[in-house]
DNA sequence: TTGTACGCGTTATCAA
DNA sequence: TTGATAACGCGTACAA
């Protein structure tokens, strides 16, 4: 087992200087055609790769950007990092992950940690504990030091970066406006606790969509579902939830949904009472993932483009990262969401 | 804007030495109290962090994982991401992923790229075309150089390392005996070309399960499907391949699948020509993700605990670092796959 | 054309 | 009790 080459051992074998067998490598004219064939013969021969921590330190940069997510095991985030990767990547920047499975306390340590010069900045999306006591000191200290973030999707106002977000009261619209074009007269909604910033974002688009059609909301008929429920352990308790929402009201004829997994709970208890989709009932989700897709009758959707999601985050980030003047202009850019339209709607 | 801290600004400040501010903040005895107090208090004050890289660096080793994944946007490989990177950060490890996206160039870039000094170790799961054109040669190198490296899932024999794997054929195998049980006479297998280690693994318990009954395999039950059609955009290409299976065989009343989009596009197929599952033919697929349970029928598979196989390839990786003696002893580790019973059998 | 010295941020060793 | 120095691996300005 030989350990990685470095110039030192070049330099020693080839009984040169250190700076001589450097500037070989990099094809500096200083160096005579002579030597420089020779070092770089041996070099390849034994692999030599310049050490990335030395240079990181040297450079104060380390082309890596660090992501922080609330849940990696969910379609949406597994897309948005693939799209960052994509880009950076191309770029020439390497990726690594922190999970902050939803706590407040495992975020602030995550980027704790790689904020201490292992990153050059961060894409992240807020873990929804956060949201609920927002407390958003870690994110202003990380930037105070000169490190830039991106946030997207969950995102918070107060704080001055970069964002990518969609539009999620739009997207919202599009899929009440769908249900009410397809004839539907008592649409419900299956919604987060309002502190999720998006579950309360596409709450507002589902009531301005019945506002612009005159159709004014009924209480019954808004379910703000507790997010635990979205855990896979209490996939019972949620269906029993959906299912009161179902007999409390008989002539509900439309489910928008904002997730998918309410959405096809919402099929799976329609299906249960005998209902048939489109014809007795129509329903359309949120986050166009494989689930939707395959489900049984596809799940007509809005999709999020979450790939595009990550490029354009990671877009933003590369640029700020490799801006020379140092003025910090923040944007906001919202991704267009786009209904799918498939089967569970006419 | 203020950069990050260093102890040498702290040093100045106080005027002081700069190993006595590194000693005072390792409470090191040799430093009086005074000083001590004065600086770590000082320290506080400025939110002193040491600088990760500056230690990977001295110390040689960089406390992070580098994952290597075929694909992100997969269930399977979240899920084992998601247990390497639990056992990770318990163990105070990062995680940084690469994709190769089945691409065997982009598996050796993005190796070569973390190898640089990066990352202490990988962990990784093999690459289609690399699997197809079996050249290895970017692991022996790595492994040569002192880094070790775990395999998961799609592994190669011929290299020397820790491996953790399911037993598929095994695997395979409990899925057709449990068809066999409920009845099934004719069981047909959609599988992946041979090249594709567990395709070809699970195709054998499959053969061996039918001998084990007494049954002879017939040629026309074994479909070997063209792996692009795995990709979204060849759907359609892939449900024509399934449904010429069924037309061939009409008399085919069981499924085994190799994997989840094999098995609900069967079921597909099945529903298209009117056949009921699991009255008229039953169905089994491969790897426990979100499809299969929330698909209507729920669909019986064999799970592969990715979970699991990650936080096992973690300790396996760390252990592997952190142990004194330089020995090389590779473990290969199964875990054991389960039947999750649910509607498409009976 | 080649080599020396310095600095990136730390820690360990040894000297004061 | 404190401080100077070397080392980790690299690149570069400057000296020889």
């Amino acid at each position: 087992m030989k350990r990685k080459v470095t110039l030192k051992q070049i330099a020693k074998e080839l009984d040169v200087s250190i700076s001589t067998v450097s500037k070989a490598l990099r094809n500096s004219i200083e160096i005579s055609e002579d030597t420089r064939q020779k070092v770089q013969a041996f070099a390849k021969l034994y692999n030599y790769r310049p050490n990335n921590i030395a240079l990181s330190l040297k450079n104060r940069k380390t082309k890596t950007i660090g992501i922080i997510i609330p849940e990696i095991v969910h379609h949406f985030f597994s897309k948005v990092i693939s799209g960052i990767e994509a880009v950076a990547n191309k770029r020439g920047y390497n990726v690594i992950v922190g999970l902050s499975n939803e706590s407040f306390s495992k975020e602030v340590i995550n980027m704790e940690m790689l904020a201490n010069g292992s990153i050059d900045g961060f894409i992240l999306s807020i873990a929804k504990e956060t949201q609920q006591q927002q407390d958003y000191h870690h994110f202003t200290e990380t930037i105070k030091q000169g490190m830039p973030i991106v946030m997207f999707d969950r995102v918070v106002n107060e704080i001055k970066c970069d964002k990518v977000i969609v539009d999620d009261s739009e997207g919202a619209k599009l899929a009440v406006n769908k249900l009410i074009d397809c004839g539907c007269k008592n649409i419900a909604i299956i919604s987060t606790k309002d502190y999720v910033s998006v579950g309360k974002l596409r709450t507002q688009g589902y009531l301005d969509a019945l506002e612009d059609h005159k159709i004014s909301p009924k209480a019954s008929l808004i379910l703000k579902v507790h997010d635990q429920l979205l855990s896979e352990d209490h996939l019972d308790d949620l269906e029993k939830e959906i299912e009161n929402l179902f007999q409390n009201n008989k002539n509900m004829d439309g489910v928008f949904a904002v997730n998918e997994l309410y959405a096809l709970t919402a099929m799976k208890v329609a299906r249960k009472l005998g209902l048939k989709i489109p014809e007795d009932i129509q329903v359309i989700g949120f986050t166009d993932g494989v689930l939707s897709k395959h489900a049984v009758p596809a799940l007509t959707t809005v999709s999020q483009h979450g790939k595009k999601i990550g490029e354009k985050a990671a877009e933003l980030l590369i640029n700020n990262l490799e801006r020379e003047d140092e003025e910090d202009i923040y944007e906001t850019v919202v991704i267009e969401t786009e209904l799918i339209e498939r089967e569970s709607t006419k």
